[in-house]
DNA sequence: CAGTATCCCTCATGATACTG
DNA sequence: CAGTATCATGAGGGATACTG
Protein backbone atom coordinates (compact mmCIF):
# COMPACT_ATOMS: atom_id res chain seq x y z
CA UNK A 1 0.00 0.00 0.00
CA UNK A 2 1.71 3.07 -1.47
CA UNK A 3 0.70 6.58 0.92
CA UNK A 4 -0.62 8.10 -1.67
CA UNK A 5 -2.38 7.19 -5.11
CA UNK A 6 -0.98 8.64 -8.60
CA UNK A 7 -3.73 11.48 -8.43
CA UNK A 8 -2.52 12.95 -5.17
CA UNK A 9 0.66 13.07 -6.01
CA UNK A 10 0.18 14.87 -9.32
CA UNK A 11 -2.40 17.23 -7.48
CA UNK A 12 0.46 17.66 -5.18
CA UNK A 13 2.85 18.50 -8.16
CA UNK A 14 0.20 20.64 -9.64
CA UNK A 15 -0.08 22.97 -6.10
CA UNK A 16 4.09 22.85 -6.42
CA UNK A 17 4.01 23.93 -9.72
CA UNK A 18 1.10 26.70 -9.06
CA UNK A 19 3.53 28.32 -6.64
CA UNK A 20 6.92 28.17 -8.39
CA UNK A 21 4.86 29.72 -11.12
CA UNK A 22 3.61 32.41 -8.91
CA UNK A 23 7.00 33.48 -8.35
CA UNK A 24 9.10 33.01 -11.75
CA UNK A 25 9.47 36.84 -12.97
CA UNK A 26 9.40 35.15 -16.66
CA UNK A 27 6.05 33.41 -15.95
CA UNK A 28 4.71 36.63 -14.10
CA UNK A 29 5.59 38.99 -16.69
CA UNK A 30 4.05 36.93 -19.61
CA UNK A 31 0.76 36.84 -17.05
CA UNK A 32 0.94 40.92 -17.42
CA UNK A 33 1.64 40.87 -21.27
CA UNK A 34 -0.08 38.98 -22.42
CA UNK A 35 -3.56 40.30 -20.86
CA UNK A 36 -5.65 40.73 -23.39
CA UNK A 37 -5.87 45.18 -22.69
CA UNK A 38 -1.73 45.40 -21.60
CA UNK A 39 -0.41 45.58 -24.92
CA UNK A 40 -3.21 47.80 -25.92
CA UNK A 41 -2.21 50.29 -23.80
CA UNK A 42 0.97 50.23 -24.13
CA UNK A 43 0.78 50.31 -28.03
CA UNK A 44 -1.19 54.13 -26.89
CA UNK A 45 1.00 55.21 -24.24
CA UNK A 46 3.98 54.39 -26.35
CA UNK A 47 3.35 57.64 -28.62
CA UNK A 48 2.79 59.85 -25.31
CA UNK A 49 0.91 60.73 -21.84
CA UNK A 50 -3.23 60.11 -22.39
CA UNK A 51 -5.98 61.32 -20.75
CA UNK A 52 -8.17 58.59 -19.39
CA UNK A 53 -10.73 59.06 -21.45
CA UNK A 54 -8.50 59.77 -24.40
CA UNK A 55 -7.57 56.23 -23.95
CA UNK A 56 -10.83 54.82 -23.68
CA UNK A 57 -11.11 56.20 -27.32
CA UNK A 58 -8.20 54.73 -28.21
CA UNK A 59 -8.43 51.40 -26.99
CA UNK A 60 -12.25 51.42 -28.66
CA UNK A 61 -14.25 48.54 -26.93
CA UNK A 62 -12.81 48.24 -23.75
CA UNK A 63 -15.12 48.52 -20.69
CA UNK A 64 -14.52 50.89 -18.20
CA UNK A 65 -13.91 48.36 -15.44
CA UNK A 66 -11.45 46.95 -17.42
CA UNK A 67 -9.52 50.07 -18.20
CA UNK A 68 -9.16 51.00 -14.80
CA UNK A 69 -8.29 47.71 -13.71
CA UNK A 70 -5.66 47.53 -16.28
CA UNK A 71 -4.15 50.86 -15.91
CA UNK A 72 -4.09 49.91 -12.10
CA UNK A 73 -2.18 46.98 -12.10
CA UNK A 74 0.31 48.62 -14.65
CA UNK A 75 0.84 51.49 -12.00
CA UNK A 76 1.56 49.33 -9.63
CA UNK A 77 3.80 47.79 -11.46
CA UNK A 78 5.71 50.58 -11.99
CA UNK A 79 4.84 50.73 -16.17
CA UNK A 80 2.68 53.63 -16.00
CA UNK A 81 2.47 57.27 -14.45
CA UNK A 82 -0.79 58.49 -13.29
CA UNK A 83 -1.38 62.05 -12.69
CA UNK A 84 -4.26 63.71 -10.97
CA UNK A 85 -4.68 67.26 -11.67
CA UNK A 86 -7.17 68.36 -8.89
CA UNK A 87 -9.53 71.19 -11.21
CA UNK A 88 -13.64 70.88 -12.24
CA UNK A 89 -13.95 68.09 -13.34
CA UNK A 90 -10.68 66.47 -12.76
CA UNK A 91 -8.21 65.05 -15.03
CA UNK A 92 -6.12 62.66 -15.22
CA UNK A 93 -3.10 61.52 -17.18
CA UNK A 94 -1.57 58.86 -17.84
CA UNK A 95 1.86 57.77 -19.48
CA UNK A 96 4.54 55.07 -19.78
CA UNK A 97 7.51 55.00 -17.31
CA UNK A 98 11.18 54.20 -18.07
CA UNK A 99 10.68 51.07 -16.98
CA UNK A 100 7.54 50.99 -19.51
CA UNK A 101 9.61 52.27 -22.48
CA UNK A 102 12.05 49.94 -21.69
CA UNK A 103 9.50 46.59 -22.16
CA UNK A 104 8.88 48.33 -25.77
CA UNK A 105 11.65 46.01 -27.44
CA UNK A 106 10.49 43.20 -25.64
CA UNK A 107 6.88 43.53 -27.09
CA UNK A 108 8.89 44.72 -30.58
CA UNK A 109 10.69 41.58 -30.74
CA UNK A 110 7.04 39.64 -30.13
CA UNK A 111 5.74 41.32 -32.50
CA UNK A 112 8.97 40.92 -35.45
CA UNK A 113 8.44 37.20 -34.34
CA UNK A 114 4.78 37.16 -35.01
CA UNK A 115 5.23 39.06 -38.57
CA UNK A 116 7.82 37.20 -39.82
CA UNK A 117 6.90 33.57 -39.19
CA UNK A 118 2.85 33.98 -39.51
CA UNK A 119 2.63 32.57 -42.88
CA UNK A 120 4.70 29.64 -41.69
CA UNK A 121 2.16 28.97 -38.69
CA UNK A 122 -0.79 29.79 -41.17
CA UNK A 123 0.83 26.82 -43.68
CA UNK A 124 1.60 24.43 -40.98
CA UNK A 125 -1.96 24.80 -39.73
CA UNK A 126 -3.48 24.45 -43.48
CA UNK A 127 -1.72 21.59 -43.73
CA UNK A 128 -2.54 19.99 -40.22
CA UNK A 129 -6.28 20.41 -40.71
CA UNK A 130 -6.14 18.51 -44.18
CA UNK A 131 -4.38 15.38 -42.58
CA UNK A 132 -6.91 15.52 -40.36
CA UNK A 133 -9.93 15.99 -42.42
CA UNK A 134 -8.41 13.36 -44.91
CA UNK A 135 -8.29 11.11 -42.06
CA UNK A 136 -12.13 11.84 -40.84
CA UNK A 137 -12.94 10.92 -44.55
CA UNK A 138 -11.40 7.44 -44.22
CA UNK A 139 -12.82 6.64 -40.92
CA UNK B 1 -32.54 60.59 -31.40
CA UNK B 2 -29.72 59.07 -32.06
CA UNK B 3 -29.72 56.18 -33.94
CA UNK B 4 -27.42 54.14 -31.96
CA UNK B 5 -26.87 54.31 -28.07
CA UNK B 6 -23.33 54.95 -26.14
CA UNK B 7 -23.66 51.57 -25.36
CA UNK B 8 -24.60 49.86 -28.56
CA UNK B 9 -21.19 51.62 -29.82
CA UNK B 10 -19.15 50.40 -27.49
CA UNK B 11 -20.68 47.17 -28.23
CA UNK B 12 -19.96 47.31 -31.76
CA UNK B 13 -17.13 48.80 -31.33
CA UNK B 14 -15.67 45.73 -29.44
CA UNK B 15 -16.79 43.16 -31.72
CA UNK B 16 -14.85 44.85 -33.86
CA UNK B 17 -12.32 44.79 -31.98
CA UNK B 18 -12.28 41.21 -30.86
CA UNK B 19 -12.47 40.50 -34.97
CA UNK B 20 -9.21 42.38 -35.40
CA UNK B 21 -7.04 40.85 -32.29
CA UNK B 22 -8.29 37.79 -34.03
CA UNK B 23 -6.26 38.41 -37.02
CA UNK B 24 -3.45 40.19 -35.54
CA UNK B 25 -0.62 38.20 -35.85
CA UNK B 26 1.51 39.24 -32.64
CA UNK B 27 -1.82 39.18 -30.67
CA UNK B 28 -2.17 35.52 -31.49
CA UNK B 29 1.02 34.98 -30.47
CA UNK B 30 0.91 36.73 -27.13
CA UNK B 31 -2.25 34.07 -26.69
CA UNK B 32 -0.20 31.22 -27.71
CA UNK B 33 3.09 31.89 -25.35
CA UNK B 34 1.30 33.40 -22.96
CA UNK B 35 -0.23 29.72 -22.17
CA UNK B 36 0.17 28.40 -18.96
CA UNK B 37 2.07 25.01 -20.36
CA UNK B 38 3.32 26.88 -23.62
CA UNK B 39 6.16 27.97 -22.29
CA UNK B 40 7.31 24.68 -20.10
CA UNK B 41 6.84 22.30 -23.01
CA UNK B 42 8.62 24.46 -25.47
CA UNK B 43 11.14 24.61 -22.46
CA UNK B 44 11.62 20.65 -21.93
CA UNK B 45 11.60 20.34 -25.74
CA UNK B 46 14.64 22.49 -25.92
CA UNK B 47 17.07 20.04 -24.65
CA UNK B 48 16.00 17.40 -26.88
CA UNK B 49 12.52 15.19 -27.72
CA UNK B 50 11.11 13.69 -25.40
CA UNK B 51 8.67 11.08 -25.12
CA UNK B 52 4.63 11.68 -24.07
CA UNK B 53 5.19 10.14 -20.63
CA UNK B 54 8.47 12.22 -19.77
CA UNK B 55 7.06 15.33 -20.60
CA UNK B 56 4.27 14.44 -18.28
CA UNK B 57 6.68 13.80 -15.76
CA UNK B 58 8.97 16.84 -17.00
CA UNK B 59 6.17 18.98 -16.48
CA UNK B 60 5.09 18.11 -13.71
CA UNK B 61 1.27 19.21 -12.30
CA UNK B 62 0.01 18.72 -16.14
CA UNK B 63 -3.00 16.84 -16.44
CA UNK B 64 -3.06 14.85 -19.81
CA UNK B 65 -6.17 16.57 -21.09
CA UNK B 66 -3.77 19.71 -21.08
CA UNK B 67 -1.21 17.89 -22.12
CA UNK B 68 -2.57 16.47 -25.17
CA UNK B 69 -4.34 19.68 -26.24
CA UNK B 70 -1.49 22.13 -25.57
CA UNK B 71 0.62 19.52 -27.46
CA UNK B 72 -1.89 19.14 -30.46
CA UNK B 73 -2.58 23.10 -31.10
CA UNK B 74 1.40 23.22 -30.87
CA UNK B 75 2.26 21.12 -33.84
CA UNK B 76 -0.67 22.39 -34.96
CA UNK B 77 1.17 25.89 -35.03
CA UNK B 78 4.02 23.78 -36.84
CA UNK B 79 6.00 24.32 -33.28
CA UNK B 80 6.35 20.82 -32.51
CA UNK B 81 6.57 17.68 -34.51
CA UNK B 82 4.77 14.62 -33.43
CA UNK B 83 6.52 10.94 -33.87
CA UNK B 84 4.48 8.00 -33.69
CA UNK B 85 6.25 4.75 -33.61
CA UNK B 86 4.05 1.63 -34.30
CA UNK B 87 4.72 -0.61 -31.85
CA UNK B 88 2.91 -2.87 -29.06
CA UNK B 89 3.10 -0.57 -26.81
CA UNK B 90 2.77 2.12 -29.76
CA UNK B 91 5.34 4.94 -29.00
CA UNK B 92 5.09 8.73 -29.27
CA UNK B 93 8.03 11.65 -29.57
CA UNK B 94 7.64 15.63 -29.63
CA UNK B 95 9.88 17.61 -30.21
CA UNK B 96 10.53 21.25 -31.71
CA UNK B 97 10.71 22.10 -35.45
CA UNK B 98 12.91 24.83 -36.62
CA UNK B 99 10.43 27.42 -36.22
CA UNK B 100 9.95 25.94 -32.22
CA UNK B 101 13.56 26.70 -32.37
CA UNK B 102 13.28 30.10 -33.97
CA UNK B 103 11.10 31.19 -31.62
CA UNK B 104 13.14 30.04 -28.59
CA UNK B 105 15.27 33.47 -28.63
CA UNK B 106 11.96 35.41 -28.04
CA UNK B 107 11.16 33.42 -25.22
CA UNK B 108 14.42 34.15 -24.25
CA UNK B 109 14.19 37.80 -24.42
CA UNK B 110 10.97 38.04 -22.52
CA UNK B 111 12.64 35.70 -19.60
CA UNK B 112 15.61 38.27 -19.43
CA UNK B 113 13.42 41.04 -19.28
CA UNK B 114 12.10 39.69 -16.95
CA UNK B 115 14.69 38.45 -14.37
CA UNK B 116 16.62 42.28 -15.32
CA UNK B 117 13.65 44.45 -14.42
CA UNK B 118 11.82 42.19 -11.57
CA UNK B 119 13.70 43.99 -8.83
CA UNK B 120 12.34 47.45 -10.01
CA UNK B 121 9.09 45.58 -10.35
CA UNK B 122 8.90 44.92 -6.83
CA UNK B 123 10.59 47.71 -5.34
CA UNK B 124 7.35 49.58 -7.32
CA UNK B 125 4.63 47.45 -6.20
CA UNK B 126 5.88 47.63 -2.43
CA UNK B 127 5.48 51.63 -2.74
CA UNK B 128 2.27 51.45 -4.43
CA UNK B 129 0.92 49.15 -2.17
CA UNK B 130 2.59 51.46 0.86
CA UNK B 131 1.03 54.66 -0.67
CA UNK B 132 -2.94 52.53 -1.09
CA UNK B 133 -2.18 51.64 3.15
CA UNK B 134 -1.61 55.03 4.28
CA UNK B 135 -4.44 56.65 2.65
CA UNK B 136 -6.53 53.71 3.71
CA UNK B 137 -5.22 55.08 7.63
CA UNK B 138 -6.30 58.67 6.57
CA UNK B 139 -10.19 57.97 5.93
C1' DC C 1 -14.49 63.51 -16.00
C1' DA C 2 -12.92 59.57 -13.94
C1' DG C 3 -14.01 56.44 -11.77
C1' DT C 4 -16.67 52.51 -8.14
C1' DA C 5 -19.99 48.77 -7.11
C1' DT C 6 -22.77 45.01 -8.43
C1' DC C 7 -24.60 41.21 -10.85
C1' DC C 8 -24.21 37.81 -14.28
C1' DC C 9 -22.48 34.57 -17.45
C1' DT C 10 -19.25 32.35 -20.27
C1' DC C 11 -15.23 29.79 -21.02
C1' DA C 12 -11.04 27.53 -19.75
C1' DT C 13 -9.21 24.25 -16.73
C1' DG C 14 -9.08 20.21 -14.05
C1' DA C 15 -10.82 15.72 -12.08
C1' DT C 16 -12.52 11.40 -13.27
C1' DA C 17 -13.40 7.48 -15.93
C1' DC C 18 -12.79 4.86 -19.98
C1' DT C 19 -10.12 2.86 -24.54
C1' DG C 20 -7.29 1.09 -28.81
C1' DC D 1 1.52 3.82 -23.52
C1' DA D 2 -0.93 7.48 -25.19
C1' DG D 3 -4.53 9.12 -25.38
C1' DT D 4 -10.41 10.38 -25.56
C1' DA D 5 -14.92 11.67 -23.38
C1' DT D 6 -17.64 13.78 -20.00
C1' DC D 7 -18.76 16.61 -16.22
C1' DA D 8 -18.12 20.29 -12.70
C1' DT D 9 -16.36 24.73 -10.96
C1' DG D 10 -14.53 29.09 -10.40
C1' DA D 11 -12.30 33.10 -11.94
C1' DG D 12 -12.22 36.67 -15.39
C1' DG D 13 -14.64 39.86 -18.00
C1' DG D 14 -18.72 42.53 -19.54
C1' DA D 15 -23.20 45.14 -18.86
C1' DT D 16 -25.40 48.21 -16.00
C1' DA D 17 -26.14 51.61 -12.60
C1' DC D 18 -24.39 54.90 -9.42
C1' DT D 19 -20.87 58.81 -7.43
C1' DG D 20 -17.36 62.61 -5.81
Amino acid sequence: MTTRTAAQRRQDARVAYDAYLATCPARRLLDRISDKWVSLLLNALADGPQRYSDLSRTVAGVSQKMLTQTLRTLERDGLVTRTVTPAVPVRVDYGLTPLGVSLLPVMRAIKDWAETHIEEVAAAQESYDAQVNAQERHS
